[in-house]
DNA sequence: TACGGCATGTAAATTGTTACATGATTGA
DNA sequence: TCAATCATGTAACAATTTACATGCCGTA
């Protein structure tokens, strides 16, 4: 149950509406824990009655009200907390795997192109959180401490995505001998 | 729906138990895709209504019966189709990325403590992996074509632990100074 | 006038987790 | 006798996905 702690969290960083949240979860923090708008404001209304969080309706002009979700003393409570336990080991769960391990029953030559849109994903992945580091970690030896937090997801991500290619490489030179170096 | 497929490869392999499935899961496929054997015996009903397995129950003696399942012509076509199919793109799903990110609202030390845990389990994790490619692979040149599947999901699970390594690693030097040289 | 962005939700279906339930055999 | 392993399940609950629903504003 982790989604409550990620909306703490985007909400301690700065106060906003469920479709901020989802636009956020969209761009930074879904990186690591996607979730749609829908599953947000589910969340949300049962955070607001656990009283982790405060709502207030802020009217605009040219556009419609907006319920804004601000973290209560209650909500940071919980959130060092959850800092304090200790996380559950995570497993991965790859489906890519799953079908890896199908390549003796299925069609080999399929697998091989999946490999190929994968690694390219993979790289686009890598080259958005490259141009993020460098748009908001300009300089990576003098972070502050407030902003640390943020870099080294940043940098899960991107050694994530290192390995993903590596292993796309590994299996497209047991799989199709290595024979494209496209672009 | 990855888990059917996941059972279908595991019985194209061999046939096999609900019981039985259950353990491999535990054990070889269940690294890059874990389930219940709860989960495994609802499953497994809805398959064979399906038509993709079938069951026989066979008799042991100082045990209970077993419900043994064998993949149908249909499952093999269905894997077919699942191979033929692309792989939606798979997104990350941290918990411990969340946790960072909470850093500055949360408990640093307990976060540090966690990284180090963490660390420790992604090497016993690739131990793991390097062991079983030593017992059940010991050519990686000359790796025949109905197990080079198994081979290269290992070798994916091992970057992936490289990868976590080199992340706890990262987080450690900038969050504990790097003081800890241990063993 | 049609589309995209802003804004908030409900409902249904599927998937996954946790707890409960049973009963035999084997070894410490 | 207690615990573990073998073997199969049901029931309740939680989490997630997909589909549906509404309505205003600005722009092409």
């Amino acid at each position: 149950m982790a989604l409550e702690h990620a909306i703490l969290v985007s909400l301690a960083e700065r106060s906003a509406s469920g479709y901020d949240l989802a636009r956020r979860f969209d761009a930074s923090i879904g990186h690591f824990w996607k979730a749609s708008h829908q599953q947000i404001y589910k969340v949300l209304g049962r955070m607001e009655s656990d009283g982790w969080v405060e709502s207030q309706v802020v009217p605009q002009d040219g556009r419609p009200d907006k319920k804004v979700y601000v973290i209560t003393d209650g909500g940071r409570a919980e959130l060092v907390l959850f800092t304090s336990k200790a996380t559950p080991p995570e497993h991965l769960r790859s489906e890519f795997a799953v079908k890896l391990r199908a390549l003796p029953f299925g069609d080999a030559a399929a697998i091989v192109d999946d490999v190929r849109v994968r690694r390219r994903s993979h790289e686009q992945q890598l080259a958005y959180y490259a141009d993020s580091a460098a748009r908001f970690y300009p300089h990576p030896d003098d972070i502050p401490d407030h902003a640390l937090g943020g870099w080294l997801v940043l940098r899960g991500g991107m050694l994530a995505e290192q390995a993903g290619i590596a292993w796309c490489d590994e299996i497209l030179q047991r799989l199709a001998g290595d024979e494209d170096d496209e672009r």
